[in-house]
DNA sequence: ACCTGAACACCGTTCAAGT
DNA sequence: ACCTGAACACCGTTCAAGT
């Protein structure tokens, strides 16, 4: 008879792997980034400290410190880690073939960019403070640029072209009017408006005329239709210079 | 002979206030918010502590608090202090007449906006991370609104137009390629992509192309000329938007 | 080599006390 | 009423010490 133990896979001892796997995984610079980026998504950015980030890996502050320079290197790297995420999604294959239409392939490419970053709201912040140059975003300008080139853009027009998309694609508009509390900050503005009727006249016609569903309340903007309508706005003016040679 | 002090001007104490001055002006929630865009504008928004702030106005940190909550109101006060002055700069008297000619008329506004931000290049940072609704942000979008209007745009159009033009006024681009250091930065991403011709191809070959006096740096990009093309590009689609009806 | 405890120099903020 | 000193609970980071 041969030995059951060992042999025999239970459920809950599966398939053990011919290594002998360690009883903690050792802290490295990618799972510090990995948790890093983890923990803003969570909990935003403010939550990221040294100290908390350590916790969260279940070791002390001072060890993150053998990883990484310092928290600034860590801001860094989770700038990085998303970044590359954007690179690896929007480079893909399977996309609409660009060769021929130069538009639709962008527009493709840069709203698959921000459906990264939105898994990420704090990321296009912390680029924005980023002084050191970045690897990842300059592969995803690389990119941008090769569109940009098969659909015939000069190369002077695609470096205006690569500052115009770039502030859109990475760049974030701030929402105006996103309140704290999605359900009372809205009527608060609205009715704080309501009684400037005399000093902001422009806004307030707009209001009455543009307000659908939730009739006074400011949630009206549908984000993602003006990003598209500010996209579309950038890419016909841009198709129109380059027809213009 | 009458006496001749008091009456007498000397170089040193000259035209003197029929009030008494008191020796120390008093902190007021203006003086605070005014100290504090100085120190920001001075030495960066990393230097604006409360401790620090405090220490400029010859004052200790905790008295701030009887004129301000905490530092989030300082936040929300300098914000509102440049969006003020950018009122007062943008609605000056003597522009172009606005009745016949939307684009110009939008175009100075903005541009005239981008002076006083340039002057407080902390400003866009901080107003992203507001979450609070901010009475002169909500006095230049209606503004802006007025000069849609006037030029023929639908409330709706308009809509989509603050969205678009907000976002450029206000937050501004990141500038991707800014050195730390303006004289070596440069020199060092070029010298980086150089080295990855093979792996970048698009953003060589535009280097190569675009580039003009300072061959080998990345200093090339005029901000003011990609602020006024893009800006450009957005005129000249909305006005195409409009005209379509 | 990798991790740690104690410590340092800073934060924002509270509180009880001064005038 | 306005300002303050001492204190609290946090930061990021350094350093000498552990294994």
């Amino acid at each position: 008879m041969a030995p059951p133990a060992r042999d025999t896979p239970t459920p809950t001892a599966r398939t053990e792997a011919p290594t002998t796997s360690p009883p903690r995984a050792p802290l490295t610079r990618e799972r510090v980034l990995s948790a890093a980026v983890a923990l803003a998504d969570d909990e935003g950015l403010w939550a990221l400290t040294m100290r908390r980030l350590a916790q969260e890996l279940g070791v002390e502050a001072m060890s993150l410190y053998h990883h990484v320079a310092n928290k600034e290197a860590v801001l860094d790297g989770i700038v990085e880690v998303v970044l590359d995420e954007v690179n690896a999604t929007v480079g893909a294959p399977g996309g609409p073939a660009a060769a021929d239409a130069w538009q639709p392939a962008m527009r493709h490419r840069i709203l698959t960019a921000r459906t990264v970053l939105l898994r990420h709201r704090w990321a296009p912040r912390v680029l924005e403070t980023r002084t050191t140059t970045n690897l990842p975003a300059i592969a995803y300008f690389d990119g941008t640029l090769g569109v940009l080139r098969t659909g015939g853009f000069s190369w002077d027009l695609a470096h205006h072209a690569l500052h115009v998309l770039g502030s859109r694609a990475l760049g974030f508009t701030q929402e105006l009017f996103e309140p704290d509390d999605p359900d009372s900050g809205g009527d608060e503005a609205a009715a704080m408006l309501e009684q400037m009727a005399d000093r902001f006249p422009n806004l307030v016609g707009m209001l009455a005329e543009v307000v659908h569903d939730d009739v006074g309340t400011l949630g009206w903007c549908d984000d993602q239709f003006e990003f598209e309508f500010a996209l579309d706005l950038l890419l016909d003016g841009l198709e129109a210079r380059r027809a213009a040679g």
